[in-house]
DNA sequence: AAAATTGGTTACAAATGTATAACTATTATA
DNA sequence: TATAATAGTTATACATTTGTAACCAATTTT
C-alpha cells in the first residue's frame, strides 16, 4: 500500500518533470518554426487522429471553451485547412474534417516539430534508443488511456442558470 | 540506419502525442487549483532544483526572455516566495533563491498538480504502476540529458546590433 | 580613461489564451 | 404549442506570454 502510493507519486514527480522540457521545446519550435499557435496545431491533431468533430467535440478534446474553439476554427478555415460539413438530420450540428491541403500541411509541420527532438536523439546509442521508443510507447499509451475521459467533460460555455 | 530513423521518429511522435495531454492536465491543474501560472510555477520549481540562480539563469532555464524574468520574479517577491541575493564581488548580478516559505508553497503546489495523475494512476494495476514508474523514469533522464543545453542558449533580450 | 560588454530593468505593443454573458437557430420534451 | 435543452456564434474583458527597444549600473577590455 505505501509502497504502491510510493509508486504513484513519484510517477507524478517523473511526469510533472517531464512537462516542462517538453512543453518548452515543443512550443518553441512551434512558434518559431511554424504559422501555428500551439492550440491550432492541437486543433488539427485532433482533427487527423479522429476523422471529423463537432465543434462541442474539439472543444471537450482541447478542453478549450467554445467560444474559443469558434476562433480557431475560423482560423483554420481562412487558410482551407479545414471545412464544415453540415449535418443533415440536426442542422444544429456542424462537423469540422481536415482539407487536403491541411493534411499535408499538419503532416509537414508534425515532421518539422518533431526534427527538435529527433536531432537530438541522434546521439543516443542503438540500444537506448530501443529502450526510449519503449517507454515513450508505454507512457504514451498509457496516459492516452487514462485520461481519454478528459475528452468526454464539458468545459462548454453555458448560461449560467 | 533506415531502422534507427524510424526509432527516432516513433519516439519523436511518441513525444510529440504525450505533450497535450500532460501539457492540458497540468496547465488546468495549475490555474484552477493554485494561484501560480506555468511560468512562475516552472520558475519556482527551477529556484527548488537548482539552489539559485541568476535572473539571467531563469530566463536561460525557461527560455523566457529577460524582461518576462524581471516580471515574474517582482510577482513571486511580493509573494515572499523568492528573495535577492546580491554578488559582492560582482554587483551586477542578482542571485534568486526560495524563502522557506517559497520552498513550502512550492512543495505544496508540487503536491496538488501530482494529484491530478494520482488519482488516475490508482486505478492501474500494480505491475502496470511499476511498468510505467520505469518508463516515465527513463524518459525523464534522457530528457533532461539530451535538453540539459537548452538552458544555455542566450534568449535574453539584446539591444540590436 | 574611453569604449565595449554584461546583468538587469522599464516601458510598451501585440499575440494568445481564458472566462462569461447574451444571443440565434434548431431540436427535444412536456 | 409552449418550454426547455442543445449546438454554435458574437461580443467583451482580462490574464498571460512574447517580442522589441531603450536604458542604467557595473565590469572588462583596449
Amino acid at each position: 500500500m505505501s509502497e504502491e502510493r510510493s509508486i504513484i507519486d513519484d510517477i507524478a514527480d517523473n511526469l510533472v518533470a517531464i512537462f516542462p522540457i517538453v512543453a518548452k521545446t515543443y512550443t518553441k519550435a512551434v512558434r518559431s518554426k511554424t504559422e501555428f499557435t500551439p492550440a491550432t496545431l492541437f486543433t488539427l491533431g485532433a482533427l487527423f487522429h479522429h476523422g471529423k468533430l463537432t465543434m462541442s467535440g474539439i472543444g471537450n478534446h482541447l478542453m478549450v471553451p467554445k467560444p474559443h474553439v469558434t476562433v480557431l476554427v475560423d482560423k483554420l478555415i481562412t487558410d482551407n485547412l479545414v471545412e464544415r460539413l453540415y449535418d443533415e438530420s440536426d442542422r444544429r450540428i456542424i462537423y469540422i474534417q481536415l482539407t487536403e491541403k491541411g493534411r499535408e500541411i499538419f503532416l509537414e509541420a508534425k515532421k518539422i516539430i518533431g526534427k527538435e527532438f529527433r536531432d537530438r536523439l541522434e546521439d543516443l546509442d542503438i540500444d537506448a534508443k530501443r529502450r526510449l521508443l519503449d517507454s515513450s510507447s508505454n507512457v504514451k499509451e498509457v496516459l492516452v488511456d487514462i485520461m481519454k475521459d478528459i475528452y468526454t467533460q464539458n468545459n462548454n460555455c453555458v448560461k449560467k442558470q
